[in-house]
DNA sequence: AAACATAAAGAACAGTTTGTTCTGTATCAA
DNA sequence: TTGATACAGAACAAACTGTTCTTTATGTTT
């Protein structure tokens, strides 16, 4: 890709996350966005749809940074951290996000955080599925295989937004492991 | 209030839902929903200050009509029902929202929900204190109680929206069920 | 029924946003 | 060096926003 489209492509998505911190999603106009980003208006229009678009665009690689961050640990920090364990994933997406590489959390306590959070839900399912369905006896379900794997999502999500809410007090071996709580009993329930 | 007002209110809170159910909030403009509601400009900004304002207060409008509606059982039905179970109040707002009354599930279904869904989460708290706090000891507690809280408000939206996107096969009493063995196993978990 | 109050319609408005099209310039890759 | 292309900047029509004004219709009150 050329440099010119890398760079102009990058100034745009800061340009607009700064903007996102400040101001509701709504509220930011493209006009505020080539300001803040320095940018012209064609490039703009070149390079994203729409406003929609850079939303979408910006939610994609975030979430992609995200993941590849919380997955690329060493095999010594695996063993250390018995990274077999289910929930050891969730605890470093958690260690992950506290770091607030490339200001995610601003995205995810914006007010109108709906679309990332969406995004991020979505996303989640496959890394669901892989951790907690591997082997999973469908006979001993209490619950249908797409709910739960819906509500284990949902939980997640649900609980980054409580913790944000919260000013993040609790450390992130605290917050997994009230995710683990909130989800283990169902998982394990007799019918 | 004058006659005038209402029967204006209700036919651009109609309109709204009507487009609603068609596109999406960001898209939809203030001139779609005065010539929809076939209603002046002048008298549309008279009523609410801007479409953020229209938005919120018909999420107040439907959420009270849901509330209101699945509490007025009378005692009888409240007997033959065992309303003194928790989870009873809860089946109630599930029956209710399948009667779609007012079209409240299209604005729950369609694409940016995400307002009433917030609008709807908030004011289910006070409920599901009501009838899951009621002598709760939290000695015993596993979870915060404000985390415990959060997570069963989400689990019932989250709830709904599942079933909202299976185009609601299951009946009434089975998705109460879901819910309720989604919560309860964490409820009376130990520590 | 008459009188008053007020809600609504309609037109006109300045200001903004949007998405497009054009031309000239700068930067990149080969 | 050359050819391609990304960018800036200006200008544009179309649409939307929120306000102000006047006139008309409708409610409420006595």
């Amino acid at each position: 890709m050329d440099r010119r489209q890398q760079k102009t492509r990058q100034a745009i998505f800061n340009g607009f996350t700064t903007l996102l911190s400040t101001k509701n999603y709504n509220q930011i106009s493209v006009q505020e966005i080539i300001d803040e980003a320095n940018v012209g208006r064609t490039t703009f229009y070149a390079h994203f749809e729409t406003k929609d678009y850079l939303l979408k665009e910006l939610c994609k690689d975030l979430f992609n940074h995200i993941i590849d961050s919380a997955m690329g640990h060493p095999e010594a920090h695996r063993h250390y951290w018995d990274c077999t364990a289910p929930d050891s994933v969730f605890l470093h997406l958690i260690q992950h996000l506290q770091k607030n590489d490339k200001h995610i959390l601003n995205l995810l306590s914006s007010e109108n955080n709906d679309i990332f959070r969406r995004y991020f839900k979505e996303n989640l399912r496959e890394l669901v599925i892989s951790e907690y369905f591997h082997g999973y006896d469908a006979e001993k379900a209490t619950l249908p295989d797409d709910y739960l794997i819906n509500h284990i999502c949902a939980t997640f999500v649900e609980t980054i937004d409580w913790w944000l809410s919260k000013n993040m007090e609790e450390s992130a071996e605290v917050l997994a492991n009230y995710f683990s709580r909130a989800i283990e009993p169902v998982l394990t329930a007799d019918k």
